[in-house]
DNA sequence: TTGAAAGCGCTAACAC
DNA sequence: GTGTTAGCGCTTTCAA
């Protein structure tokens, strides 16, 4: 020991790993980083013994400071306890340590975003991957700390800012496409948390409007469970001609639901449903759901690539209809 | 513009602040970080002008090397979209950020986790949390990084490492005391995760043995809807005398209630159930649940400020039982 | 194949 | 109240 310092608790440097393989400074980055320059066997050896017993960690500031790369991913989710952001946020994580980066997490429903985003710029990012609206000031924040941004999730087109998008709107325009083509229906609702604009809303809408029914019955609530059990209510009240509905997040779909068992009206029996995301979620509920899947696992993988280094550009992900029992359909045997 | 350079793209430093204000770099700092030593108010006005103007954000790399702080808090959890953890995640992640910390999010169940650890450690983390049981590697990375560490949701007394913790054993002797007293249950299986050990099941066993009830039926499955889901059928075919169940876990529950729906079973009719964590899911299941609720929120708090400086001390937390609906107490009306 | 040394952007003595 | 300056730990050019 000895030699490690009387200061005893500092953590090892670059200089204490030098100093006790016998080396300069510039030899323990050659190894530690695996060039530029090569090194000898034997001195490699002799170097990471050192670093091996010194329990050396090069210092990620330190580095960050000089190679103007942080390795460090920001994600700016709404909120995590909305399963959607939190499978998002699982595969982004994953996908960012598959390439060495770490991932910092954000809300962006906090009183001071503002300087979470200074905060954020701060960090000097790699990259910063977002799932919430971006507000102009954080559009600007980014700009300005010359920030690679991608957005997930979202429609595209906005602002310039690459976009990676499930296809919502043929996602959407299956689902219904589902219900009339299979289960006959003729008659169905839209619950969903956007405004008539949003894609989900126009594949509903074309998807019936190109069978010649009427897109009339449209509720629209928060994107959560909340908001969905609301919906269950709105559905049943006044849109009592209803016998099939597409809810455009498995979210709102469990609350709408819990809603409809509660008012005692059976689903698919009395409302067959069909919803969006394919969250693990909608496997278990009860009846599991009928649900567009979103490739997350790819998009998340997509998103970490174009941000370290793949040109930006805007993607749209295909969905999967994943047939379950809330549609209407036979439990499978 | 001119001044700020024909380089153009590379972010505003200290010193092009300085220079656009007219002050010396060192008053630069002073504004920034408010001391330490004080700064005439027209001087301040100058240099907070151009900070704006120059989009100016201090790198946070640059800080970290010379503070010694790094301003990032590791949070490792198992796997983000079990609701539990995602919880937990939200709730660390507004406590850190109400401390102008940011969280960096990493999941334990990574093929190469060392290297994980290492690379948080070369990110200077100020503290760690951690909801994954740690592993002797992982603690000892820890050590030798002089990470301050907590852990949270786990059984306490493991390894010296300070722990904040919900109170399983009274959680869950409470929610069978519920089963028993106020609906008269006497065949009460558990459904758990963990081990004999673990203190709900402890709690559960405590709680049966104190009233001379036997505690016999246990099944033990994965802590996920899934494992919930094959502890639904176990349930019906191994336990048919048993009228209650106690399940450690809302995520388990979610899984066991679609199993039992599945094979026809009722709840509470049939079998009732309570549950523990106080998730969202638990509010829009079908029924609703009745579970030990853990202030996570309190708990987050909590850890960011044991990490960040109070002393580190094991805590635990009371639970509250949520009565719904899975127990057999009625609709609230 | 190795070493010396110039910074990266910042904080905080210490001097004025 | 303000300015000068010595590093924090690291990468990498340049010379040996």
């Amino acid at each position: 020991m000895g030699r490690s310092g009387a200061g005893g608790t500092r953590s090892a440097t670059r200089d204490d790993v030098a100093r006790l393989a016998g080396v300069s400074t510039a030899v323990v980055s050659y190894v530690v980083n695996d060039g530029p320059r090569p090194v000898a066997a034997a001195t490699r050896e002799r170097v990471l013994d050192a670093i091996e017993r010194l329990g050396y960690r090069p210092n990620a500031a330190a580095r960050s400071l000089i190679t103007g790369r942080s390795g460090l991913i920001g994600l700016v989710v709404p909120d995590l306890e909305n399963q959607y952001f939190a499978a998002l946020a699982k595969a982004l994580e994953r996908a960012a340590s598959a390439r060495g980066q770490r991932l910092v997490l954000a809300q962006a429903d906090t009183p001071d975003f503002a300087d979470l985003l200074t905060s954020l710029a701060g960090h000097r990012l790699d990259g910063l991957v977002t799932a919430a609206l971006p507000t102009l000031r954080g559009l600007a924040e980014a700009g300005s700390a010359q920030l690679r941004v991608v957005r997930i999730s979202q429609a595209p087109g906005l602002e310039g800012v690459p976009t990676l998008t499930p296809d919502y709107y043929t996602g959407g325009a299956a689902a219904v496409a589902h219900l009339v083509e299979v289960h006959g229906h003729s008659r169905i609702a839209l619950v969903t948390g956007g405004d008539a604009a949003e894609p989900r809303e126009r594949g509903w809408r074309d998807a019936l409007d190109d069978r010649g029914l009427s897109a009339r019955s449209v509720v629209r609530v928060e994107w959560s469970p909340s908001g969905g059990r609301a919906a269950a209510a709105v559905l049943t009240e006044r849109h009592p001609d209803v016998t099939a509905v597409f809810v455009a997040s498995d979210q709102q779909a469990v609350g709408v639901l819990a809603g409809l068992h509660a008012l005692g009206r059976g689903v698919p029996s009395d409302l067959a449903l069909v919803a969006f995301d394919g969250s693990a979620a909608s496997e278990f509920t009860i009846p599991p759901l009928t649900t567009a899947q979103v490739p997350l696992d790819q998009m998340a993988e997509d998103a970490i690539d174009e941000l370290l280094g793949e040109p930006l550009v805007d993607r749209v992900y295909p969905t999967t209809l994943v047939i379950r029992e809330s549609c209407g359909c036979p439990l499978p045997d």
